[in-house]
DNA sequence: CATGAATGAGAATTCATTCAT
DNA sequence: TATGAATGAATTCTCATTCAT
């Protein structure tokens, strides 16, 4: 039994659902089935154990950035990676709540955010090759990606909090985006 | 004296800066100047507090929404409303820190999350004359909400983490959400 | 009702009695009759807790060492010191076992430690006009100081320690004490 | 490869220099380079092998006192044993340390306490020979010996605080202490 | 209404000891 | 016999809330 994964994923759960703080360890040690102290054994602390889940999601998300086909048109690659990030939320909810928790907290180190920017490292790449070609509007890098990234957040936040049955169309999502950063 | 007044000042300051579980209610009255009985006298409790905190910048936020003159041309009302709400939050960064705190927060009642959206009205209003007059793509109008708030809050998140001497263009921003959202 | 005193009292008797490390703050608030929130309302942690004892118990000490009458003998003036000291502690068993635990104990801050010197100011100060007059061996005050406050411990760790009935005699310890420093 | 020793030995050099309540066993065990069990299949408990490590001292102690020639005069007899107890200490200065901190200990039982008086058995009776032939005061033997006992730790104490290069003389002490119990 | 000392439930963290391997 | 991960009771400290003044 591999009581290190059952500790990350017993903390995903509750502080992704009950959130950060109102989320002792000991409630983490009991939904994980081990002692309380297991959980120091593999995480000196609480903000590490939250750091290592926040670094853990950011490097599943990096494996959902496969290079696209270089032969596809450049909107083809754009909405490859789009809608991959989104649906990577999409499957894993508890994944969102935790990071729409974590965005701003001062309990992610420099370093933890810094391991998460790599995870966009081949998008920023595609982005820029897309102004070269002037398919994309002559705007900073990262002002495009930030834009990009609050579009995908906002989508996530109004597609889990709409109703089961009024799933919101992504492919508005892809115009509206598509439109904006568009040459 | 208006102690209800410093009581709200204090918190806004403490909770925006040092977090909201950062934050003492001991800290808070001594940054106000009072006892601490003097806050239970006016908000029952913490959560209390912070819900009071949050529509009250809700409300302010409305006042910011002046109906924009309709001789004007769409565009010119829709960045009117755009640019002011911004401006409310450059103006006040504050507000906007702990907004964010806040946004995904279970401490913020349904009731104060139906009272800030009421700030809105007068934007959805506008939104759904541009969907009419076939200006505005025609998406449903909550999602295009969605999306115009999602690219404020990242363009404010973006500005203010940015270095002193480089804001970004507030331009770029408007020409971008505009062909998003523009038929 | 002085809860400030009330806390220092159980300390004392705790912490002495049972020992630093095996008196638990909770036990502490019990035996004061307060919640332990009060302590830390008085005290901002254990260590400083334990320091303001130790520094009340050698301001107490202090008290003891008054400047004795210049028209006595020397050797008088010495004992008057002696007998002072001793008596001190064992007026105030509490008192030495606690200083015996904290003497060598990291707990103690430097400050304390240096206001603890203090207590001895007069003392050394008769020492050294005693070397002048060549009634005191002439070895250096600090090592004669060392010798006479060792000389003291080991008595009172004996009176302590013997049976109600045989307490040791002081005249047998001074006798031996002035015999070891006289010229 | 004698294991136990070995523990004995990393105990020893944590206790003596963290304290006794800052070492845990998993520290030990780390330093003697085996695992926790293993101290645990020799030393039930960690306040057994506190009492091991204190016996031990006790008796490599006693090694020192070896008897002296009866035929040299009594002082030097007595300075032999003194000179070798002082010397034992400085020799081993974390026998020392951990001797201080665990004197007044709850620790240490009294079983182990009475084994450690043997150490200096041989030592009453040269001072109970010095008695008869009325060279030392008639001055009831354990006063003596606590007396005595008291120098020796003091100037340990002292020894070891004092900066390296002015190492207090033994010469003064030995005198001090001469004088204090001769007739 | 205003005050702020008092309260104690609850949180993070430690570590002696056990036991399956 | 050796190992060290697992355990959870025990400890320190915090802070929302109360209430006597």
């Amino acid at each position: 039994m591999n009581r290190k994964k059952a500790i990350l994923e017993a903390a995903l759960s509750l502080l992704a659902e009950k959130g950060v703080h109102a989320t002792p360890m000991s409630a983490i040690a009991k939904e994980a089935g081990t002692g309380m102290g297991t959980i120091y054994n593999h995480f000196p602390n609480k903000n590490i154990l939250i750091n290592a889940l926040y670094v853990s999601i950011k490097n599943q998300e990096k494996a959902v950035f496969v290079a696209p086909d270089d032969s596809d048109p450049f909107r083809t690659q754009f909405e490859q990676y789009y809608v991959g990030a989104v649906q990577f939320f999409i499957d894993n909810p508890l994944y969102f709540k935790l990071i729409e928790q974590l965005q701003a907290s001062p309990i992610i180190t420099a370093e933890s955010r810094a391991s998460g920017l790599e995870a966009v490292a081949s998008v920023i790449e595609l982005i820029e090759s897309g102004k070269e070609r002037r398919i994309i509007k002559a705007i900073e890098t990262p002002e495009l990606m930030q834009f990009i990234g609050g579009t995908i957040v906002c989508y996530l936040r109004w597609y889990f909090q709409a109703a089961k049955e009024e799933k919101p169309s992504l492919a508005n999502q892809l115009k509206m985006t598509w439109d904006a950063i568009k040459q």
